[in-house]
DNA sequence: TATTGTTATACTCTATAACTATA
DNA sequence: TATAGTTATAGAGTATAACAATA
């Protein structure tokens, strides 16, 4: 069988991206979280008092879709939000946010590991920096 | 602003698979195609009678999904379907289709060297053989 | 028995427009 | 005027289950 998207590492990137996420995936399942949950905690966790707009800008995600997220965030006890003037909330971390996101720490930095670990020695310090040029630049 | 997901090579590669996804996306928009047409019109030209089962199996999608995206392909009268035996038909392209696959490939060809020439040059070598290793081993 | 093509369905992610209230 | 938070909605992409017909 023929296969010339092989050859193109546009399509190599993709595919990827879409085995990697969907085994994070695999591993956050047991905590009840998806991978834009994660994210969003980290950033939390770094940030206190970070509003919901800025933690969309961060991640690019759309204003209007952080709203199911965060939601979700917040029925799980997660997060709190405490108004920082008439119309921003900062975003905090609950206790169980905390213990939640220490979980969510240690399923990250084994997968990390892990998806490094996959990479041939010879390549492994160069994909870090090429990925970056491709969406910081 | 504290993020910590910069340090992240798996949240790299989702972001930098994102931002080449619309790009890409974006050019070819004119053509009045989405990447997954793309990817099946490349494979259906390099391997004429290709089944939609053996095409869903190589761009890893389910064979339910497949319908729409040939129905599409149909519609817009760049492929058709010849009987292989009473349950299989070959997929194959029509002289529409091969014209637009040709509009494709100048599309990809530029892409794909928009995508390289952003990746310093100290490192570009090594994206295509690391991405690989991620989804093909 | 396994596979092909298909229908139906549901869930996730993403994008846009519009509204209210506040800076 | 611009921004924050929100609602509603629509388009993609993806996943599963089930079915009839055929290998």
């Amino acid at each position: 069988m023929n296969d010339p998207l092989l050859d193109l590492p546009g399509y190599a990137l993709r595919r990827a991206a879409g085995a990697m996420m969907a085994e994070f995936s695999r591993r956050l399942e047991p905590l009840g979280l998806r991978y834009a949950d994660v994210s969003a905690l980290l950033l939390i966790g770094a940030n206190p008092t970070l509003t919901a707009s800025q933690l969309g800008r961060m991640l690019d995600i759309q204003r209007a879709n952080m709203v199911p997220l965060l939601g979700r965030l917040t029925d799980a006890g997660l997060i709190t939000r405490r108004p920082l003037d008439g119309k921003s909330h900062g975003l905090h971390l609950t206790a169980a946010g905390e213990a939640k996101l220490a979980e969510a720490r240690r399923v990250i930095e084994q997968f990390e590991s892990w998806l490094i670990a996959k990479i041939p020695a010879a390549h492994r310090d160069h994909l870090k920096p090429a990925l970056d040029a491709l969406w910081r630049d």
